[in-house]
DNA sequence: TTCTAATGTTACAAAACTGTAAGGTTAAAT
DNA sequence: ATTTAACCTTACAGTTTTGTAACATTAGAA
């Protein structure tokens, strides 16, 4: 979505956008800009700081009250104040106009594919060595084998992950698992990485979780 | 972690970095700079890309083959060559010397707000209205009442999140939960979309998921 | 080398999860 | 108003998940 009021800039811009595959639309009243953003729901917004009717920034801040969609904030002036302010606001990209086209459509790109994580469908692999964990359905890629964790074993498992080749201790995962219950079996951890093992062994990992004794876990 | 040759830079930077509550890291041994990176396992990266012994561009495309590590490059000419490298190449920001402390720091909070999500242990958190939901565990928590969800739900509770305000096909939510398995009954998701309403009735979003006959779901 | 606390393995039963079927309800089109 | 396909609810049984306990193994200190 183009949030601009130059009507040169919102032709190219959409030109330029739907010749590299992307769906533009251009807001045009102003004055109701949150709510047409929240209705369209568009995957990225192009918001340039100056538009007629309202503040950009403030538009932004308010966006963000409700919404994580992607902004990359555009502005004629290259001064450092508008770009402190729109990053410290929750703009997740900043270009000055004028802009040369490769780069914005590379910094969409990139705003994009880190940003769809959060907010689009697939994308949610974390990776190490050769596989790739598809942490919100709990399956292990490896070539063309999958294998499906549980629901224990998926959160051990994505835990090490974002801490690979950092020990991980025995009671930072018993938090994770079970928070604070009392009555849980010292045990039962030790039974949960070993089953995780087992159905890392499947794909020829059976190595990947290091035991560092008197310490913790690593996933190295 | 600072990667960077000039060492008055360096002592600047970590100067700045320490007094707003950063840990720094100078890496030294740039002919070992992938090793010692991924064995510090830091933050987030200034990555300067001119450094001798090694090319930054290609540093971070090795490093993204093993990792996420949020790099933000740091150039002394302004070429937008540069620029489209980075950013193409996996950087999560990209900053010219000489730059304003300021905006230097604002970056780094923007880079490390935007990637947590990912990379860090918390902040799994997906929201709607008063809720949070913790889709890695599959606890949704409204004031302090937590409700687990199994494996099912929080697949679909994932997707409905993030897919809000967007209409959502029984199909896609299918192919979520099962892929292509043929055997499986039409019925099925009908019934887990209805436990999954029930949990939510628990906390009053018992209207959460809406339903658009001959359409799909929506969360709105 | 010996000892011991830390960690691993296995089997089992209770609990939770999940697809199916059968019958009920609803909204939209005619 | 009637019809009907789309969707919902409930109960049930097969399956999977999970903590426990009992015993085995191991790494590192002494």
């Amino acid at each position: 979505m183009i949030v601009e009021d130059e009507e040169l800039i919102c032709n190219e811009l959409s030109k330029l956008l739907e010749n590299n595959n992307y769906e533009a639309v251009i807001l045009k009243d102003f004055k109701n800009a949150l709510n047409e953003i929240l209705e369209v729901s568009p995957d990225l917004i192009l918001l340039d700081i100056n538009i007629p009717f309202i503040n950009g920034e403030a538009l932004l801040q308010n966006l963000r009250k409700e919404s994580n969609i992607p902004v990359i904030m555009v502005t004629s002036i290259n001064s450092e104040t508008d770009e402190a302010l729109s990053i410290s606001y929750g703009a997740d990209d900043y270009i000055t106009k004028p802009y040369n086209p490769n780069i914005l459509l590379l910094r969409i790109g990139a705003v994009l594919k880190r940003t769809k994580t959060n907010y689009n469908t697939n994308g949610n692999d974390l990776t190490y060595k050769e596989l790739k964990f598809d942490c919100q359905k709990g399956i292990i890629k490896k070539d063309d084998i999958e294998i499906e964790l549980t629901k224990n074993e998926m959160i051990i498992f994505s835990y090490l992950l974002n801490h690979q080749n950092k020990i991980v201790t025995r009671e930072e995962l018993m938090t994770t698992l079970w928070d604070n219950s009392e009555y849980v079996n010292e045990n039962a951890l030790t039974v949960n990485i070993s089953r995780l093992r087992n159905k890392l062994k499947e794909i020829g990992y059976e190595d990947a979780i290091d035991t560092r004794k008197g310490l913790g876990y690593i996933l190295s």
